[in-house]
DNA sequence: CCGTGGTCAGTTTTT
DNA sequence: CTGACCACGG
């Protein structure tokens, strides 16, 4: 990689280091005095607390440029953590427009992304190849569930999701299998036989030549820290490594930034710099850069603990907390005016967020002005709050919003499926981010499958996948066969199918397994070619049009009747239209580089082209996103808190941080809506408001429709809006719906909540129909639907359904105890 | 060894 | 209501 020009084109002034000319005035301009702290402020440590919307992607970026522009840093000397890979495009995009093409030349990445290519340089040290493969958590999970069978773990209630989620806590807290043994109480049998699926796991791994997710923050820690001079080497090269998003951190990333800011050790001589697959580990240190002289990198992190939304997976907020006491002289710079919303969006997160009790306080603000008031509505169903959501981005639409600037937020990713439904319905575009993701679909693994096969044939996991896809009349027989095969001979699986005729088994199956073999073979010519020859960019999608084809996988899937292999055809030439990208991308690129890519994508990565469509999203994935129209959905109890949380530690708390981040999103239109039944695997149950509804002051809300509205009166939703129409809903009735005692309680009790008018207090006053007997045949009259026959009678107890065939509604499902209904 | 039919289970968030 | 998994019968 040649070094970029140091300075951008039209900035060619005199920028020595230290001095701030005018050439700095634009990476300067506009900012607020704490901004402007946060950009120049030079020292070991740096804590930026940047509230939601405060600019501090702004601020992230103006700080690389001015380091490179003043000739503060070389490009290579600067390492970005960012928490997508999306994310790292972008900082990436920004720097560059602010100072150039420079920004080729620096790391900006995901810990992941960044741990990846550290252990390609370093793996063949500790018993790895470069060629290592990444387990995704469905690949650990297939792993540990084989595992847990073997133990017999399950006998002591170990399910592999439990397995493999405990596995991962404690990596995350860089424990490994024999540190836990030590000092677990192996007298406890389900303590031992956990002890033993965690052993063998990380056997299995390293046989494997793989590395899960955790492992490659874990175990790029432990080369640090085994290998101090590779250490140094890292050490010596970023001087300047800033953290984005530092409050979800874990204590493995925490670890890892420790490693890398720490002094050098000064142990073994000072490394040469010795070429690894081709590529330098460090460029020559630039003269102008300042000596490193032993110091630690300067460190800045970026975050915001009221945005922690990731303890589940191990992040820990004491990361930031603790920020001052673990860096002692550390500066800290808070950020809390907000450039993205209006006052009324802000003064609802800071009235919801305060409500976690051990938080510093702090307070956003905005001189945007008051805008347009939170938009509340209650459906009677998930997807009458749908279609309230359609209504109201059609009417945005029309207003002169683009689609685009428009975002749906869910707790679960099931949730979705509603709003799709009547998305589709009302012609609305939209795009889900994540959901049932590219990758995760069989036929893209058992694509993959065949390319790992290649890139790692250690990987057993990757051979046994494919040993029979497409059908080869290969079982389960043939496959243990061929492992116990492998284990005589010390081969792996992967070389053990070069031995076909040796196995012992039919000739039509030596057959199968020999043609196999030939087809890997032929691939790894193409794909791996011998050291020094530069193979074409192409290579990839070239060798897995080949691994596809001439397996036969293509052709089974051409030749089968069912529907839906056509579509998996689809995806696999999406897979190779990837492949095809990637070449254009990485001319240099190898397989193994295009399994890591694959393996590091998240749902949040693809957001690319989003041109003109509604996202929708989970809360999560909305995190570090905005958006001018938000839509909140599902804000009911056991979905926002969810059930599980409610019994973990802090649980309750993340969940409200979780709430503050969805409704931060929003610039200038927020709507909160929920629906007062919602059905989950087929049942439909009654659904309560969220907690966190109260938690906002009343006068910030303009219900359209609130809970109290519904059970005050039955349902009002399905009369007026019904079916496909619903239109003229939107707007010219805006009070149409607001509760007449509201008007009185908010001048008698200004301060009251919106919780006021709502179920809980009223949880008595719930429209109840007791246990209304009702059976098939039975004529009822429903509120708003007039009279109609019952078909039939499903569910039990409180959960009893009615299937009613209305006289002109048509048919409806309505959940007995609660629906306005009475029987004639 | 393959496909079917049936049972069963599990439902949070993700690099 | 889905999807994964298992046991059975061809």
């Amino acid at each position: 990689m040649t070094d970029a020009p140091l300075l951008a084109p039209g900035n060619t002034g005199s920028a020595r280091p230290g001095s701030s000319d005018h050439s700095d005035a634009d990476l300067l301009a506009g900012l607020n005095p704490q901004q402007l702290d946060a950009v120049t402020y030079r020292g070991s440590a740096l804590l930026i607390v940047a509230g939601a919307g405060s600019g501090k992607t702004s601020v992230l970026t103006r700080r690389i440029a001015l380091l490179l522009r003043r000739r503060e840093a070389w490009p290579s000397q600067i390492l970005a953590i960012t928490f997508t890979n999306k994310a790292a495009g972008e900082m990436r995009e920004r720097v560059a427009q602010l100072v150039g093409d420079v920004s080729r030349g620096m790391w900006i990445s995901t810990f992941h992304s960044a741990c990846v290519r550290i252990l390609r340089r370093e793996a063949e040290r500790f018993g790895f190849t470069k060629a290592f493969t990444i387990y995704d958590s469905g690949d650990s999970r297939a792993l540990i569930k084989r595992l847990v069978k073997e133990h017999e773990a399950d006998a002591f209630g170990f399910t592999p999701a439990a397995v493999q989620s405990r596995i991962s806590k404690l990596k995350n807290e860089l424990q490994d299998a024999e540190s836990f043994a030590r000092q677990a109480n192996l007298a406890d049998p389900a303590e031992r036989v956990f002890s033993e699926v965690f052993g063998d796991y990380q056997r299995s791994l390293q046989k494997a030549n793989a590395f899960d997710f955790d492992d490659l923050i874990g175990q790029t820690v432990f080369l640090f820290r085994a290998f101090p001079e590779v250490a140094d080497t890292y050490r010596r090269r970023f001087r300047h490594i800033l953290i984005d998003e530092y409050q979800d951190t874990n204590h493995a990333q925490y670890s890892l930034i420790h490693e890398l800011t720490r002094p050098l050790s000064g142990k073994g001589a000072a490394p040469e710099p010795y070429a690894s697959n081709g590529m330098m580990i460090f460029e020559p240190e630039p003269q102008t850069a300042p000596d490193a002289g032993g110091e630690g990198a300067s460190l800045t992190v970026v975050g915001d603990s009221d945005q922690s939304i990731y303890a589940f997976r191990g992040a820990d907020i004491r990361n930031i907390s603790e920020f001052e006491r673990d860096f002692p002289g550390a500066k800290v710079v808070l950020l809390e005016q907000n450039y993205r919303s209006t006052n009324n969006i802000l003064q609802a997160a800071n009235a919801v967020i305060g409500n976690n009790f051990d938080r510093k306080e702090k307070k956003l603000w905005s001189d945007r002005g008051a805008g347009e008031k939170i938009v509340g509505f209650t459906g009677y169903s998930q997807h009458d709050e749908a279609q309230f959501v359609a209504d109201e981005v059609d009417a945005l639409h029309r207003d002169g919003m683009p689609y685009s600037e428009m975002a749906v937020f869910y707790r679960t990713n099931s949730q979705s499926r509603a709003l799709e439904e009547i998305l589709i319905r009302a012609a609305v575009p939209y795009k889900i981010m994540g959901g049932t993701k590219f990758y995760e679909r069989a036929e893209i693994k058992d694509a993959l499958a065949y390319l790992v096969a290649v890139a790692n044939p250690a990987d057993d996991m990757a051979v046994r996948r494919i040993l029979n896809r497409p059908r080869r009349g290969i079982g389960d027989v043939t496959e243990t066969t061929i492992a116990r095969f492998a284990e005589e001979h010390e081969l792996s699986f992967r070389d053990a199918l070069a031995h076909p005729a040796e196995l012992g088994v039919g000739p039509k199956i030596q057959a199968a397994i020999g043609q196999l073999d030939a087809v890997l073979t032929e691939a790894s010519a193409i794909m791996l070619p011998a050291t020094g020859d530069v193979p074409p960019p192409t290579v990839v999608a070239e060798g897995l049009t080949l691994l596809l084809s001439k397996s036969g996988y293509m052709d089974a899937l051409r030749a089968s009747r069912d529907p839906q292999d056509e579509a998996r055809l689809e995806n696999l030439d999406e897979l190779i239209a990837v492949t095809r990208e990637f070449a254009r991308n990485n001319p240099e690129g190898t397989v193994a580089d295009f399994l890591t890519e694959v393996a590091l994508v998240s749902d949040a990565d693809d957001l690319d082209d989003s041109s003109g469509v509604v996202s929708l999203m989970t809360m999560h994935t909305a995190k570090g996103l905005e958006f001018d129209a938000v839509f909140v959905t599902g804000v009911e109890e056991d979905l926002i808190p969810h059930r599980i949380s409610a019994g973990e530690p802090g649980g309750p708390q993340e969940e409200r941080r979780l709430f503050y981040v969805g409704i931060t999103r929003a610039r200038t239109r927020l709507h909160l809506s929920l629906a007062m039944t919602r059905a989950q695997f087929g049942e439909v149950s009654v659904a309560m408001p969220s907690r966190f509804l109260q938690e906002i002051p009343a006068e910030l809300i303009d219900w359209r429709q609130s809970p109290g509205d519904i059970n005050s009166r039955g349902s009002r939703t399905l009369g007026g809006r019904g079916g496909f129409g619903g239109s003229g809903f939107g707007g010219s009735g805006r009070d149409r719906f607001a509760p007449r005692e509201l008007a009185k309680s908010d001048r008698l009790k200004p301060l009251s909540t919106a919780m006021d008018k709502f179920p809980n207090r009223v949880t008595g006053k719930v429209r109840d129909n007791g246990d209304l007997e009702l059976s098939a045949g039975d004529r009822i009259r429903h509120d708003d639907f007039g009279e109609g026959r019952v078909d039939q009678v499903t569910g039990e107890g409180a959960k009893r359904v009615a299937h009613v065939r209305f006289d002109s509604a048509g048919m409806k499902k309505l959940l007995i105890k609660i629906a306005p209904i009475t029987k004639l």
